[in-house]
RNA sequence: GGGGGCGUAGCUCAAUUGGUUAGAGUACCGGACUGUCGAUCCGGGUGUUGCGGGUUCGAGUCCCGUCGUCCCCGCCA
């Protein structure tokens, strides 16, 4: 059927435009049919118009109208005129105007939705994903998407800008266990042999730089077979980038000039640069966590000191094993509940810390506290000291291993803030986290692992304990984090043979499965590699951030259910036995089934 | 792998201590209506209470198992 080609958009048409004839198409949101005259309200990308059918107008189109119904494809045509007097609608864009049709066509009429497509309604997930096609179609959906599309196009420019080539690096890849699990791709030309989808471009732009490359950047989609969360999906896209000389501080200005252009030109938002700067070991201690939230207080401190010579047995046995007291204020927080406490204290408990102690500062300068008894004078006036804290406020302290207490309190900090609501709506608190240690020890695995990965170089200033103490050489790795969220990774990289050996070693990587694995790369960083460095930065947290959503789910077209199913699709699904047998892959059932 | 929440009509939800024929709003269907914009008015319930088993005279409700979905821990170089 041919179909009446529009004139203009849903959204495009004001005041001015009341002369003209217009030929409009999109969705029939809503009907509200009056018998004599029918309006419907219609949807495109752009906005929404009032289409007024009255057989005065158009006696075909008016009985036609009687047909529609919700979400039927159509085109309108007929005049633009001011509203009548006192039907003028502030609440939308188009409200001073209507068009009064004379035509009608159905292009295609739709099934009832099975949920109206509008903002407000509160859908479970299920049945958004199922019908994603028509959860996108809200307009808020659509607003994510566009965001989405300026995004990635500024952030192309603003790179192509600063001297930046787009290029493009292989999906079916070399599969590099070590780091998340990879998703694998059996190879039909070679039986018994596998691609692994790129968990990052990280190798390859490695050696884009030894090419002479200099300035690398890419949208890059990054697999990882992990378990999913709400700021986690299997494929997700990075802002990956690469640069040759370059030091730490040659990325931040990039990343910066990056984000401040970002949230200038779609948020409205001054950032204030440079940004801020911690160190691993301060995130740890005043905020348990390497990706603290600075959108608000309850800072961590160490008070160890002050219970040197306490009475209290538990805070005596802690110190003298190498433990830690570490605690932080709740302002107002003195009138808490013994149940909140005992819950809190739970919280604690779960999150692996013996317990958590409290001292409740009431008004008039009396004490609550299990501990009252083993509090001495001098020990309160020091902890008001440090905690900058008075009457109405709450103490709450943990006495453990120094990872312990920071991971415990870390949470305990992120939970009363949101418990007490204490984090503001509409700021926007980065930081850069630095010196990151190189290496973790791995308890059960008895052997160091790299914290960023294995391509990291350690800092120029403790080459010398790669040798003697490996657990304390700092990294040049840093992580861009914004309101407690990691929205990248990156790092300067290690550009010599001899010490990527070295840092293999330490990874109890041994010369040939080095060479086996990463053979490629050590023989790249031997042909003229430079000295280069880099970051990548998760677009879709990013977008999630700005757009003040909960979930990147909601910034993704069709994402992966934590179950990694595709409701739309239904993928991952059963194939033909033939397929399988081109690849030379037998499935062999989990047991018990 | 573990902990927690949810699962009742297309959608969002209700249903007393385990009690009779599982309701409401909305959507949908039929009718009326020439200025609405969440149109209104009249009429209509369209259901495998996720699935399977158990307890009971009787189960949406209790128990066991299972599936799905969400949040978190582990995991995510």
């Amino acid at each position: 059927m041919e179909f009446w080609k529009r004139s203009h958009l849903c959204g495009d048409l004001r005041l001015p435009d009341k002369t003209s004839r217009v030929t409009l198409s999109g969705w029939v949101r809503r009907r509200r049919d009056h018998g004599g005259v029918i309006f419907i309200d219609l949807c495109d990308r752009t906005g929404l118009t009032q289409v007024v059918f009255s057989p005065e107008a158009g006696t075909e189109a008016h009985l036609t109208a009687q047909e529609l119904r919700s979400e039927f494809v159509v085109a309108v045509r007929g005049a633009v005129r001011p509203r009548p007097e006192g039907t003028v609608n502030p609440k939308i864009a188009t409200g001073e105007i209507e068009v009064f049709a004379d035509g009608l066509q159905i292009i295609n009429p739709s099934l009832p939705p099975p949920f109206p497509i509008e903002d407000e309604e509160d859908l479970q997930e299920e049945v958004r994903l199922r019908y994603r096609y028509l959860d996108l179609r809200r307009p808020a959906m659509l607003k994510n998407l566009h965001l989405r599309h300026r995004v990635a196009g500024r952030a192309r420019r603003y790179l192509d800008e600063k001297g930046f080539w787009e290029i493009e690096t292989p999906l079916l890849t070399k599969s590099t266990p070590e780091g998340a699990r990879d998703y694998l791709v059996p190879s039909r030309v070679h039986p018994g042999k596998f691609y692994a989808l790129p968990q990052s471009p990280q190798l390859f732009k490695q050696m884009l730089m030894v090419a002479g490359v200099d300035k690398y950047f890419q949208l890059a989609r990054c697999l990882r077979d992990e378990d999913l969360r709400a700021d986690r999906q299997p494929e997700h896209t990075q802002i990956d980038l690469e640069m040759s000389f370059v030091e730490p501080e040659n990325i931040f200005e990039v990343v910066e000039g990056l984000v401040e252009v970002l949230f200038r030109e779609f948020r409205g938002v001054e950032v204030t640069r440079p940004l801020r700067r911690m160190t691993y070991a301060e995130a740890m201690l005043g905020y348990g966590s390497d990706k603290p939230d600075l959108r608000f207080g309850l800072e961590i401190r160490e008070v160890g000191e002050i219970f040197r010579e306490s009475s209290f047995r538990v805070f005596r046995e802690t110190l003298e094993a190498g433990g830690v007291i570490r605690g932080l204020a709740v302002p107002g927080g003195a009138s808490l509940s013994l149940k909140q406490l005992e819950d809190l204290t739970g919280f604690c408990r779960e999150a692996g810390a013996g317990g958590l102690l409290w001292i409740l500062l009431k008004e008039g300068g009396a004490l609550k506290s299990p501990i009252k008894k083993s509090l001495t004078e001098g020990e309160l006036v020091r902890l008001r000291e440090v905690f900058s804290c008075g009457e109405g406020d709450c103490l709450m302290l943990v006495a453990d291993r120094p990872e312990t207490a920071a991971t415990v309190l870390g949470r305990l900090r992120l939970k009363l803030a949101a418990d007490l609501k204490l984090i503001p709506k509409d700021r926007y608190e980065f930081l850069w986290v630095v010196d990151f240690p190189l290496l973790a020890y791995n308890e059960e695995e008895k052997r160091f692992e790299a914290v960023h990965h294995p391509f990291t170089s350690p800092h120029p200033e403790d080459l010398a304990l790669l040798e003697t103490d490996p657990a304390r050489v700092r990294s040049r790795a840093y992580d861009l984090v914004l309101n407690g969220t990691e929205l990248g990774g990156g790092s300067i990289r290690i550009h010599r043979q001899e010490v990527q050996q070295k840092v293999f070693s330490l990874l109890n990587i041994g010369p040939e499965e080095a060479q086996s694995r990463f053979g490629f790369l050590l023989e790249a960083l031997r042909h003229g590699a430079p000295p280069h460095g880099g970051i990548a930065l998760g677009l879709d947290r990013l977008l999630m951030l700005m757009a003040g959503l909960n979930s990147i789910r909601d910034v993704i077209t069709f994402p992966k259910t934590q179950k990694a199913v595709c409701l739309t699709t239904g993928s991952p699904s059963e194939v033909d036995p033939a397929q399988l047998q081109d690849l030379h892959i037998a499935f062999v059932p989990p047991p018990g089934e």
